[in-house]
DNA sequence: AATGAATGAGGGTTCATTCAT
DNA sequence: CATGAATGAACCCTCATTCAT
């Protein structure tokens, strides 16, 4: 039940391992943050987690919430992070946008991580998410990308970015978030292979329809 | 210190004063498991909110579980019912389409606390649902509906009414269940009046033009 | 180390229980209050004490400076009452006042808990005096008793009776509390008998030759 | 996070360094004993207030009850320091008692630290004082300038100076270590400043009237 | 001399739940 | 039907203290 690990892994020099333990800790809370949720969340299952002294948490963090907002905004960190990477001006544009499309659903499906973490947010207001100053300019460039892609490419008429931002979002992650619900609604399991590479392509087809102008 | 008001309003008889204190939980577990969910919900507040002793939810209900679990059966009876009200069969298809587009949108708005309960049950993995053996037939009318729509309509080839409903739901689902993150990536609200009418109108036409074969 | 002896003693009828586990409780807390001060002294020590579930503590009181509190208010509505079982009226004033002096050092002598309990509530600067309403009018019939008293009698002209008060309090207060420090400083015991009795002598001595015009 | 001034005042030799931090943590734990008691009082506040590292305090006093105990020498150091500087010898006796009597108000009333210091002691029963050698001979020469004093003038027969200490003391002690109670009984601040004048006039003529042969 | 990291023990409090009436 | 009393299990967090540089 306890845990206590004796640290120290691979040899590091000393100086690292506070990042480390600090690093540790991050990585099971956002594990138990995910399937959990904040309240559910237990700090001596981090601590165990992470193969660490409880206190720790309250070393580094603070507080649970402490640790809560710093796994959150780590997260959005990582995914902006990936977002940039994908260098869609090089593109044309409707190549580019699918390609976002389809990042916006591959992501989600490799990180149900973050689907969780940013539903739990949601259900508690976005409170911490307004305690980070970071947060904001983070997530301009994905914004902007979408803008840029509209204007250079032949798309319907009057597409606001942040819509469809939330648009091309919203058809994966309602698929993600409720797929429990969801797959009890049509007796199936959504989350197996077949059925998500089933509901990829139709989201894809279905948001390219929804902004090609044709 | 609590509150408890006496209960037996308007002197009905004795039968009918059960079903209200049942029911009056019901409307207090609503509330309370919408806005903090399983594990933040209270059982005395529950009791509070309904004005009687705590120890009534587990007369009516057994456990916490319990109640939960009946609010959410009777949160989807509710909006299964509406739906059924919507009579679509007597509408030209892409009307048809259109109105229940617009539903899906309004009834979200409308019953918050639905997509709050809905989010929570699915970060308990649809556990509570499972439980509950009336639910699955619950919903097949809905898809029935999309189908029969789509089948009778001139939309664009090969939709798979399942992926439709999701993705209908999704578009509206995402933007409520999401709205405090959203509103931080946007730095404004997108719960205020303006802001929903807009994604009301976008919504409609996103997904009309997805559907609709051109 | 648990304690849950099984109530009921004595077969009282039911309705009382209720009321004793309280009293109880307050008993045992009076103890551990006096022994340890308000952050010394433990929660599951006052329940140990009482033979009562430590959540009753938080029944009862609502947490700790809850009871903290009652204790006190219960100390000085006690100490009020054996006040004014005194009846001065009744006595030539110099005997009147004699008696008052005895009563004070008698009643610390035999309170040692008042002692403790006072001196600790002033470490907290009054704080849970001065959330209770109820306490400037119990102290009232005091300072009445001594300034009726000095009228009468053939005192030193110009006392105010606050100060006489304070002094003749203060004179065996300031034994009790302080006995540790002083038997230090005088390396001897202060508190054993021969001591005590010492003392009492001294302070009637002092405060009537104090008093007393001559 | 916490303040960790980085020392070196001025650039003094080293040795003279490690006295001042000794010094500082002192000066820092009296405050904080004073204010918030032995069990209230935490090692990290005393450093912090240092503006040192918390281990420091382990390196100089080895544990927190090991600076308490060096707080509470210093203070008897302090007092008996400025009771020798009195010269009592050279005045009239009953102008000496006279001194020495506001003497006792007028420290305390600049000294509440001591007032806190010595009260909280003795709600641990006098034990850190036990543990120190040095604290007897600290007292003996106040008794010894009582009993010259008393020897040499007209006072009342019989006068024990053990006793005529712990009452002029204890006329002054406590007002101040009761004054918030007190003033909750009263009604009215006994800390302003004319209560304070008001109290220490009547503490000098109610001792001496006490003390002198009439 | 001085520091940040780490630990173990325990404390107050909350809460779902059961008992007894 | 309805209630207040009582319980046990945890949980978050704090703190004195030690370790390892």
């Amino acid at each position: 039940m306890k845990n206590q690990k004796p640290k120290n892994r691979g040899g590091r020099r000393k100086k690292t391992e506070n990042d480390d333990t600090r690093q540790d800790l991050l990585i099971a809370a956002r594990q138990e943050f995910a399937s959990r949720g904040l309240e559910g969340a237990r700090v001596g299952h981090i601590a165990d987690l992470a193969g660490v002294n409880k206190q720790l948490v309250y070393h580094y963090f603070g507080n649970k919430e402490g640790i809560y907002t710093a796994v959150l905004e780590e997260t959005y960190l990582k995914i902006r992070e990936e977002e940039r990477a994908l260098d869609l001006g090089g593109l044309p544009a409707q190549d580019a946008m699918r390609v976002l499309i389809e990042f916006s659903f591959d992501y989600l499906e490799k990180n149900r991580d973050f689907v969780s973490l940013v539903t739990d947010e949601n259900t508690h207001l976005g409170r911490h998410l307004d305690n980070s100053e970071q947060f904001e300019p983070i997530n301009r460039p994905i914004i902007d990308m979408i803008k840029e892609t509209l204007d250079r490419g032949n798309f319907r008429e009057g597409l606001d970015p942040c819509q469809v931002y939330i648009s091309i979002a919203g058809l994966s992650f309602f698929y993600f978030a409720n797929s429990h619900t969801l797959s009890r609604i049509f007796g199936r399991d959504l989350l197996d292979y077949v059925s998500v590479a089933e509901r990829r392509r139709h989201v894809v087809d279905f948001a390219m329809s929804a902004l090609i102008d044709s």
